[in-house]
DNA sequence: ACCCGTAACCTAATCGATTAGGTTCACGGA
DNA sequence: TCCGTGAACCTAATCGATTAGGTTACGGGT
C-alpha cells in the first residue's frame, strides 16, 4: 500500500489531475498550491508509480540487455553491464537482463522493453534475430551477424585498427613469425580479428598461423596442441591471444614450453582488463573500455527511443587504443 | 500498437472478461469458445501486455539486483547475475540492474520491483541499509553488514569451513608460515576469511600473517612491499589471496622473487574461476559456484514474494567446495 | 453594465488486464 | 408449468498516472 498520487491529492485537497501537474512542473497552477503539494508529497514520502506511468505513457521506462550467456572474457561483460546501467539511469531507465534464448529463438517472456541493447550479438544466436526481428529500437555493440536483421545503431570498436597495431608492433619489435591463437569463431570481433589479421599476412608476405582451441581443453592437451605451434626454431614468436584469461593461459604454457614471454615470445591479449596490467610480466592489451562502450550504446539507444526507425543504422564508434606493455 | 486483450476479444465477438478467462485457463468459458479465442490470440501474436497486468495484480513481476561497483574478483558478477536472470525467468520474473547508490543512499529513481538481490553488501555502501529499510522481500547473498538491517532471507557460503579446508591442506602439504592476502575489508566475505584465518592461527600456534594490499597499487610496490613478507628464510610459505585476479598476481610477483609456485610457496585462491583451472600451474581454489548461488538466491526470493516477512531471516547455504591443485 | 480572456482548478477518459458481480438461458425436478 | 440451478457470458469497476476538455471566477476593456 505505497502511498498514490490520489492521496496525495486528497490530502491536500485537489485533483490528481492538479497534484499530477503540480508535481511534474507543468503550467496551469499557482506557485502557491504547488509549493504546498510539493511539500506534501515530500512528507508522504510520495514516489510515482512507474507502472501506472507506463500504462499511461506507452513506455516502461526498461531497456533490455542481452549478452552470449558464455562468458569468454571475464571482466568484459561486467564491465559492459554496469556502464550500461549507469548511462540508461541518468536518463531515468532502467536495465532488464534478458535470459538468453540461444536454442528457442523467442522473445516469450521476455518483459516490456523500451529497446535492447545487443552486446556482441553471436553468429548462432536465435534470440538475435528475434530480438531485432521486433518493431522496437535496438542497438547492437558489434555487427550482428548476416542474416539477423539490421539494428537501429551500431556501436563499433576499430578492430581492425587496433589487430593492424598489435601486429605492426610485434614485427617493429623484430617478431618474423606472428601468430594468432583464438577460442570462437562465432563473434564478429573475433571473426574481425582473424580476417583483418590474414590481410595483414598477406600485404606482408607472411604465411598466417591461426590457432583455434576451446575454452574448455585441458592444458595438458593445450600444451601438446602448441608445442610444435611454439617450437624454438621456426616456430610463432608472437602471438595474439583473444581474450583476457586465454592470454594468461598463453603466458603459463609458454613459461612450461621454456619460453620468457615478452623476449624469445611477444605476447599481447585482445581485450584489455586488470588481469593485464596486474600479470607478470604485464601483458600487452587491446583496451575495449567497456565502461565507456556500454555508456555509449545506452546513449545511443536512448536517442533513439522515441524516433523513427532510421533507413541505415546510426553509427558510433568507441575508441580502443593498444596498450603496450612488457610482453608484447 | 500491440495487439491488445480488447483486440482479441473483438476479433473474437466476446467481450475482454471471457478472453482474459478464456486465455489465462480459468474456469468460466466453454471448451469451444476458449479454442477459438486462444487460436485467435495466437493467429494475431497476442502478448499480455506486463504493464497492464502488473497494474492490476500489484506486482510488476521484476526483481532488482544490487551489487558492488567494485568488480573486485573477474568472471563471478557475471556469473552470479546470469545464475539470477536464469533462475527468475523460469519464475517468469525479470531481473533489473540496480544502478550502485553507493554514496547517495537513495532508492530514488529505482523502478518498482516485488523484491531485491543483494550481492556481497560492503560495510560502506549507503545503498544497501536503504534497501532493507524498504518494506519488500530481500535476499542477501552474504550477511549485510550490522546495522544496515536484517534481509528476510539469508544465503550464505561456508566460508569459516572452506578457509579451514584451505588452511589444514596447506599445513598437511608441509607449510609453516600461511599468510592471507586481502584486497578489501568491505565485504562480509573477505571479514570472513580473515577471522577464520586469525582463529585458525591460534588453534595452531602460529602468528598470523594478513596482508592488505590494493587493487590498484603497481607491481613494482606490491613487489617491495611483499618481497619481506615472502623472504627466502622464515618467510611465508603459503598464501590464500583473496580473489582469482589477485591470485594470478600474486603467482607472477613469486616468480619474480624466484619462487616456484606450488613448491617453494603454496597459493590458493579464495574464488575459482576458469582462470585459476588454465593458469601454469593451475591454482588450487576454493568455488564459490557463483551460478548456483545466483540461482539459490533468486528461487528464495521468490518463495518469500506474496509471504509475511519472516521473524528471522530464512537461510539456505550454498557448499563452497576445495578444489584442489598444483598451486598449493 | 456587459463581454471576453485567462489563470486555476476540476471532471472524466484513457492506457491494458483482471475480476467481482450481474444477466441470460437451458435444463432438470417437482 | 414453474422454479431452481448453474454454465456461459457480459458489464463495469479497479489498479495509478496523465491529459483533453470543461467550469469557475476574476479582472480589464469599452
Amino acid at each position: 500500500m505505497p502511498v498514490t498520487l490520489a492521496d496525495v491529492a486528497r490530502a491536500a485537497g485537489v485533483s490528481t489531475a492538479t497534484a499530477s501537474v503540480a508535481l511534474n512542473g507543468k503550467a496551469g497552477v499557482s506557485d502557491e498550491v504547488r509549493r504546498r503539494i510539493r511539500e506534501i508529497a515530500e512528507r508522504m514520502d510520495y514516489r510515482p508509480s512507474s507502472v501506472g506511468r507506463a500504462l499511461r505513457r506507452a513506455r516502461t521506462g526498461m531497456v533490455g540487455l542481452y549478452m552470449p550467456n558464455t562468458a569468454s572474457t571475464f571482466g568484459y561483460y561486467t564491465e559492459t553491464t554496469r556502464g550500461v546501467a549507469e548511462a540508461l539511469h541518468r536518463h531515468d531507465l532502467s536495465l532488464v537482463i534478458l535470459p538468453s534464448s540461444h536454442e528457442t529463438g523467442s522473445t516469450e517472456g521476455f518483459p516490456d522493453v523500451d529497446g535492447y541493447i545487443l552486446i556482441e550479438p553471436h553468429t548462432h544466436d536465435r534470440g538475435v534475430p528475434a530480438i531485432l526481428r521486433q518493431a522496437l529500437p535496438v542497438v547492437s555493440g558489434d555487427t550482428p551477424p548476416r542474416g539477423a536483421g539490421t539494428p537501429w545503431g551500431l556501436v563499433e570498436s576499430p578492430n581492425d585498427a587496433s589487430t593492424r597495431a598489435v601486429f605492426d608492433r610485434f614485427r617493429s619489435r623484430g617478431a618474423r613469425r606472428p601468430g594468432l591463437i583464438l577460442i570462437e569463431r562465432i563473434s564478429t570481433w573475433s571473426l574481425d580479428l582473424e580476417r583483418t589479421y590474414r590481410t595483414w599476412c598477406g600485404e606482408q608476405g607472411l604465411e598466417p598461423r591461426v590457432a583455434l582451441t576451446s575454452a574448455r581443453s585441458s592444458n595438458a592437451k593445450l600444451l601438446s596442441d602448441l608445442a610444435e605451434w611454439f617450437a624454438p626454431d621456426g616456430g610463432t614468436d608472437a602471438v595474439l591471444a583473444g581474450g583476457d584469461g586465454i592470454a594468461v593461459r598463453i603466458a603459463g604454457l609458454l613459461r612450461s614450453l621454456g619460453h620468457v614471454v615478452g623476449d624469445s615470445v611477444l605476447l599481447a591479449s585482445g581485450v584489455d582488463s586488470p588481469l593485464m596490467e596486474f600479470h607478470t610480466p604485464r601483458i600487452t592489451a587491446v583496451d575495449l573500455q567497456p565502461r565507456h562502450f556500454g555508456t555509449v550504446c545506452a546513449d545511443l539507444l536512448v536517442e533513439l527511443i522515441g524516433t523513427e526507425r532510421p533507413s541505415d543504422p546510426v553509427r558510433r564508434l568507441v575508441d580502443a587504443p593498444l596498450i603496450a606493455r612488457e610482453s608484447g
